[in-house]
DNA sequence: TTAATATATGAGAAAATATTCATATAAGGA
DNA sequence: TCCTTATATGAATATTTTCTCATATATTAA
Protein backbone atom coordinates (compact mmCIF):
# COMPACT_ATOMS: atom_id res chain seq x y z
CA UNK A 1 0.00 0.00 0.00
CA UNK A 2 2.46 2.97 -1.09
CA UNK A 3 1.64 5.84 -3.12
CA UNK A 4 4.05 7.10 -4.63
CA UNK A 5 2.78 10.49 -5.81
CA UNK A 6 2.09 11.22 -1.80
CA UNK A 7 5.52 12.94 -1.50
CA UNK A 8 4.79 15.00 -4.61
CA UNK A 9 1.09 15.99 -3.97
CA UNK A 10 0.27 19.48 -5.23
CA UNK A 11 -2.10 20.91 -2.70
CA UNK A 12 -4.92 23.28 -4.18
CA UNK A 13 -6.12 24.45 -0.99
CA UNK A 14 -4.29 24.64 1.71
CA UNK A 15 -6.49 27.05 4.09
CA UNK A 16 -9.43 24.34 3.06
CA UNK A 17 -7.40 21.25 3.46
CA UNK A 18 -6.79 22.40 7.20
CA UNK A 19 -10.61 23.37 7.87
CA UNK A 20 -11.20 19.89 6.32
CA UNK A 21 -8.41 18.18 8.95
CA UNK A 22 -9.62 20.12 11.71
CA UNK A 23 -12.85 18.95 11.48
CA UNK A 24 -12.44 15.64 10.82
CA UNK A 25 -10.05 15.40 14.05
CA UNK A 26 -14.21 15.92 16.18
CA UNK A 27 -14.94 12.72 14.43
CA UNK A 28 -12.88 10.14 17.09
CA UNK A 29 -15.14 7.62 16.16
CA UNK A 30 -15.33 7.65 12.51
CA UNK A 31 -14.21 4.30 11.49
CA UNK A 32 -16.84 2.95 14.04
CA UNK A 33 -19.55 4.80 12.20
CA UNK A 34 -18.11 3.67 8.69
CA UNK A 35 -18.41 0.24 10.43
CA UNK A 36 -22.49 1.13 11.73
CA UNK A 37 -23.18 2.18 7.64
CA UNK A 38 -21.47 -1.32 6.58
CA UNK A 39 -23.46 -3.09 8.96
CA UNK A 40 -26.62 -1.50 7.19
CA UNK A 41 -24.89 -1.62 3.58
CA UNK A 42 -25.80 -5.22 2.67
CA UNK A 43 -29.36 -5.82 1.33
CA UNK A 44 -30.03 -8.77 3.74
CA UNK A 45 -28.71 -7.00 6.74
CA UNK A 46 -31.12 -4.29 6.02
CA UNK A 47 -34.12 -6.56 5.85
CA UNK A 48 -33.47 -7.93 8.85
CA UNK A 49 -32.65 -5.00 10.60
CA UNK A 50 -36.04 -3.08 9.21
CA UNK A 51 -38.00 -6.66 9.83
CA UNK A 52 -36.99 -6.41 13.50
CA UNK A 53 -38.13 -3.01 14.04
CA UNK A 54 -41.48 -4.53 14.80
CA UNK A 55 -41.11 -7.57 16.22
CA UNK A 56 -38.83 -10.05 17.47
CA UNK A 57 -37.62 -12.54 15.20
CA UNK A 58 -35.33 -16.13 15.46
CA UNK A 59 -32.70 -17.04 12.91
CA UNK A 60 -34.98 -19.25 11.50
CA UNK A 61 -37.39 -16.95 10.45
CA UNK A 62 -34.81 -14.51 9.28
CA UNK A 63 -33.19 -17.11 7.23
CA UNK A 64 -36.80 -17.56 5.99
CA UNK A 65 -37.53 -14.19 4.99
CA UNK A 66 -34.19 -13.72 3.01
CA UNK A 67 -34.29 -16.95 1.30
CA UNK A 68 -30.80 -17.56 2.53
CA UNK A 69 -29.68 -20.76 4.34
CA UNK A 70 -29.53 -20.50 8.33
CA UNK A 71 -25.95 -20.73 8.69
CA UNK A 72 -26.10 -17.58 6.13
CA UNK A 73 -28.41 -15.40 7.89
CA UNK A 74 -26.52 -16.54 11.35
CA UNK A 75 -23.45 -15.03 10.09
CA UNK A 76 -25.29 -11.46 8.94
CA UNK A 77 -26.83 -11.73 12.40
CA UNK A 78 -23.50 -11.83 13.89
CA UNK A 79 -21.89 -9.07 12.28
CA UNK A 80 -25.20 -7.22 13.08
CA UNK A 81 -24.39 -8.39 16.99
CA UNK A 82 -20.91 -7.70 16.91
CA UNK A 83 -22.28 -4.01 15.81
CA UNK A 84 -24.27 -3.66 18.72
CA UNK A 85 -27.58 -3.33 16.10
CA UNK A 86 -29.25 -6.33 17.65
CA UNK A 87 -29.64 -8.72 20.85
CA UNK A 88 -30.95 -11.71 21.54
CA UNK A 89 -33.05 -13.42 24.10
CA UNK A 90 -33.07 -17.32 24.73
CA UNK A 91 -36.43 -19.14 24.78
CA UNK A 92 -35.90 -22.53 25.28
CA UNK A 93 -33.82 -23.63 22.18
CA UNK A 94 -34.75 -20.84 20.67
CA UNK A 95 -33.31 -17.10 20.23
CA UNK A 96 -35.14 -14.07 19.52
CA UNK A 97 -33.55 -11.66 17.97
CA UNK A 98 -34.33 -7.34 18.36
CA UNK A 99 -33.01 -4.38 17.57
CA UNK A 100 -30.91 -2.53 20.56
CA UNK A 101 -32.48 0.88 19.73
CA UNK A 102 -34.00 3.09 17.41
CA UNK A 103 -30.95 4.25 15.94
CA UNK A 104 -31.50 2.10 12.88
CA UNK A 105 -34.97 3.06 12.25
CA UNK A 106 -34.08 6.67 12.25
CA UNK A 107 -31.21 5.89 10.08
CA UNK A 108 -33.08 3.59 7.50
CA UNK A 109 -35.99 6.86 7.54
CA UNK A 110 -33.37 9.26 6.84
CA UNK A 111 -32.15 7.02 3.42
CA UNK A 112 -35.46 6.23 2.37
CA UNK A 113 -36.54 10.40 2.20
CA UNK A 114 -33.23 10.65 0.60
CA UNK A 115 -33.71 7.93 -1.80
CA UNK A 116 -37.48 8.85 -2.50
CA UNK A 117 -36.46 12.82 -3.38
CA UNK A 118 -34.02 11.35 -5.94
CA UNK A 119 -36.24 9.12 -7.46
CA UNK A 120 -38.82 12.01 -8.06
CA UNK A 121 -36.66 14.33 -10.00
CA UNK A 122 -35.87 16.64 -6.97
CA UNK B 1 -25.77 -20.01 -5.11
CA UNK B 2 -28.08 -23.13 -4.62
CA UNK B 3 -29.57 -23.19 -1.27
CA UNK B 4 -30.37 -26.84 -0.50
CA UNK B 5 -32.23 -26.49 2.72
CA UNK B 6 -34.43 -23.63 0.87
CA UNK B 7 -36.76 -26.38 0.32
CA UNK B 8 -36.91 -28.48 3.54
CA UNK B 9 -36.66 -25.04 5.53
CA UNK B 10 -38.70 -25.03 8.79
CA UNK B 11 -40.73 -21.96 9.62
CA UNK B 12 -40.84 -21.48 13.24
CA UNK B 13 -43.23 -18.13 13.17
CA UNK B 14 -45.26 -18.34 10.08
CA UNK B 15 -46.72 -15.22 11.68
CA UNK B 16 -44.21 -12.94 12.55
CA UNK B 17 -42.54 -13.72 8.80
CA UNK B 18 -46.09 -12.82 6.99
CA UNK B 19 -45.77 -9.17 8.54
CA UNK B 20 -42.08 -9.00 8.06
CA UNK B 21 -42.57 -9.70 3.92
CA UNK B 22 -45.71 -7.14 3.97
CA UNK B 23 -43.88 -4.77 5.99
CA UNK B 24 -41.00 -4.88 3.85
CA UNK B 25 -42.96 -4.82 0.45
CA UNK B 26 -43.68 -1.05 2.05
CA UNK B 27 -39.36 -0.65 0.95
CA UNK B 28 -39.32 -0.83 -2.67
CA UNK B 29 -36.07 1.19 -2.64
CA UNK B 30 -34.78 -0.99 0.01
CA UNK B 31 -31.81 -1.66 -3.01
CA UNK B 32 -31.08 1.77 -3.16
CA UNK B 33 -31.40 2.75 0.72
CA UNK B 34 -28.37 -0.31 0.89
CA UNK B 35 -26.48 1.43 -1.95
CA UNK B 36 -26.31 4.67 0.38
CA UNK B 37 -25.42 2.72 3.34
CA UNK B 38 -22.94 1.22 1.14
CA UNK B 39 -21.29 4.79 -0.40
CA UNK B 40 -20.75 5.36 3.57
CA UNK B 41 -19.58 2.68 4.50
CA UNK B 42 -15.72 3.37 3.68
CA UNK B 43 -13.90 5.32 6.30
CA UNK B 44 -12.08 7.32 3.37
CA UNK B 45 -15.47 8.31 2.05
CA UNK B 46 -17.47 9.30 4.80
CA UNK B 47 -14.29 11.26 5.42
CA UNK B 48 -15.09 13.20 1.93
CA UNK B 49 -18.76 13.62 2.99
CA UNK B 50 -17.78 14.91 6.53
CA UNK B 51 -15.19 17.32 4.63
CA UNK B 52 -17.55 18.54 2.24
CA UNK B 53 -20.37 19.17 4.86
CA UNK B 54 -18.54 22.84 5.51
CA UNK B 55 -17.06 23.39 2.14
CA UNK B 56 -16.55 22.80 -0.97
CA UNK B 57 -12.92 20.46 -2.04
CA UNK B 58 -11.68 19.38 -5.34
CA UNK B 59 -10.29 16.34 -6.00
CA UNK B 60 -6.88 17.27 -5.43
CA UNK B 61 -7.25 18.44 -1.98
CA UNK B 62 -9.79 15.59 -1.30
CA UNK B 63 -6.81 13.16 -2.02
CA UNK B 64 -4.14 14.76 0.31
CA UNK B 65 -6.53 14.92 3.11
CA UNK B 66 -7.16 11.10 2.41
CA UNK B 67 -3.70 10.14 2.19
CA UNK B 68 -4.14 8.57 -1.00
CA UNK B 69 -3.49 9.03 -4.82
CA UNK B 70 -5.74 10.92 -6.66
CA UNK B 71 -6.81 8.35 -9.00
CA UNK B 72 -7.98 6.48 -5.79
CA UNK B 73 -9.88 9.54 -4.43
CA UNK B 74 -11.37 9.83 -7.94
CA UNK B 75 -12.75 6.64 -8.11
CA UNK B 76 -14.33 6.73 -4.84
CA UNK B 77 -15.77 10.17 -5.39
CA UNK B 78 -17.33 8.89 -8.36
CA UNK B 79 -19.06 6.64 -6.28
CA UNK B 80 -20.32 8.92 -4.21
CA UNK B 81 -21.40 10.81 -7.56
CA UNK B 82 -23.14 7.69 -8.57
CA UNK B 83 -25.37 7.97 -5.61
CA UNK B 84 -26.34 11.47 -6.12
CA UNK B 85 -24.50 12.18 -2.40
CA UNK B 86 -22.56 14.88 -4.02
CA UNK B 87 -22.21 17.33 -6.86
CA UNK B 88 -19.18 18.97 -8.61
CA UNK B 89 -19.05 22.73 -10.36
CA UNK B 90 -16.08 23.32 -12.43
CA UNK B 91 -14.11 26.91 -12.08
CA UNK B 92 -11.37 26.30 -15.46
CA UNK B 93 -9.63 23.21 -14.53
CA UNK B 94 -10.58 22.72 -11.38
CA UNK B 95 -14.02 20.55 -10.23
CA UNK B 96 -15.22 21.91 -6.68
CA UNK B 97 -17.42 19.20 -5.08
CA UNK B 98 -20.05 19.69 -2.18
CA UNK B 99 -23.08 17.72 -0.86
CA UNK B 100 -25.60 17.57 -2.52
CA UNK B 101 -28.33 17.80 0.15
CA UNK B 102 -27.74 17.23 4.23
CA UNK B 103 -29.26 13.95 4.46
CA UNK B 104 -25.59 12.99 4.48
CA UNK B 105 -25.10 14.95 7.58
CA UNK B 106 -28.10 13.99 8.98
CA UNK B 107 -27.16 10.49 9.07
CA UNK B 108 -23.62 11.32 10.35
CA UNK B 109 -25.21 12.48 12.92
CA UNK B 110 -27.19 9.95 14.09
CA UNK B 111 -24.50 7.32 13.48
CA UNK B 112 -22.02 9.16 15.94
CA UNK B 113 -25.64 9.50 18.12
CA UNK B 114 -25.12 5.83 17.98
CA UNK B 115 -21.66 4.77 18.48
CA UNK B 116 -20.97 7.58 21.41
CA UNK B 117 -24.05 5.84 23.26
CA UNK B 118 -22.45 2.88 23.01
CA UNK B 119 -18.76 3.57 24.31
CA UNK B 120 -20.13 5.16 27.20
CA UNK B 121 -21.18 2.13 28.85
CA UNK B 122 -25.04 3.04 27.94
C1' DT C 1 -27.53 -40.65 28.43
C1' DT C 2 -28.66 -40.41 23.62
C1' DA C 3 -30.99 -37.91 20.12
C1' DA C 4 -32.99 -33.94 18.07
C1' DT C 5 -33.46 -28.95 17.41
C1' DA C 6 -31.72 -24.14 17.06
C1' DT C 7 -27.95 -21.57 16.41
C1' DA C 8 -22.90 -20.41 16.09
C1' DT C 9 -18.58 -20.53 13.98
C1' DG C 10 -14.02 -21.74 11.46
C1' DA C 11 -12.02 -22.56 6.98
C1' DG C 12 -12.07 -22.26 2.36
C1' DA C 13 -14.37 -20.94 -2.04
C1' DA C 14 -16.87 -17.50 -4.48
C1' DA C 15 -18.22 -12.86 -5.18
C1' DA C 16 -17.78 -8.02 -4.61
C1' DT C 17 -14.93 -3.92 -3.87
C1' DA C 18 -10.78 -0.98 -3.86
C1' DT C 19 -6.44 0.43 -5.58
C1' DT C 20 -2.87 0.89 -8.94
C1' DC C 21 -1.25 1.84 -13.39
C1' DA C 22 -1.85 3.38 -17.85
C1' DT C 23 -4.35 6.18 -20.64
C1' DA C 24 -8.15 9.47 -21.93
C1' DT C 25 -10.52 13.90 -21.75
C1' DA C 26 -11.12 18.80 -20.93
C1' DA C 27 -9.55 23.40 -19.95
C1' DG C 28 -5.96 26.97 -19.96
C1' DG C 29 -1.65 28.85 -21.17
C1' DA C 30 2.64 29.37 -24.09
C1' DT D 1 -1.02 24.25 -32.04
C1' DC D 2 1.48 21.97 -28.34
C1' DC D 3 2.13 21.49 -23.45
C1' DT D 4 0.61 21.38 -18.80
C1' DT D 5 -2.81 20.73 -15.21
C1' DA D 6 -6.98 18.57 -13.14
C1' DT D 7 -9.76 14.87 -13.30
C1' DA D 8 -11.89 10.52 -15.15
C1' DT D 9 -11.87 5.85 -16.31
C1' DG D 10 -10.76 0.88 -18.02
C1' DA D 11 -8.29 -3.18 -16.85
C1' DA D 12 -5.74 -5.92 -13.83
C1' DT D 13 -4.49 -6.90 -9.31
C1' DA D 14 -5.13 -6.75 -4.35
C1' DT D 15 -8.18 -6.80 -0.62
C1' DT D 16 -12.48 -7.60 1.67
C1' DT D 17 -16.87 -9.68 2.22
C1' DT D 18 -20.14 -13.33 1.88
C1' DC D 19 -21.55 -17.88 1.40
C1' DT D 20 -21.10 -22.92 1.87
C1' DC D 21 -19.90 -26.87 4.21
C1' DA D 22 -18.55 -29.18 8.16
C1' DT D 23 -18.58 -29.14 12.82
C1' DA D 24 -19.39 -27.28 17.57
C1' DT D 25 -22.41 -25.74 21.40
C1' DA D 26 -26.66 -25.26 24.07
C1' DT D 27 -31.21 -26.66 25.20
C1' DT D 28 -34.89 -29.91 25.40
C1' DA D 29 -37.01 -34.41 24.90
C1' DA D 30 -36.96 -39.37 24.97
Amino acid sequence: MVHQELCERRIIHEDRLEVARQYLLKFTELESMSDLFKAMADPGRLKILLALAGQEMCVCDLAALLEVSESAASHQIRILRTMNLVKNRRDGQVLYYRLVDDHVTQLAQVARDHVMELSQGK
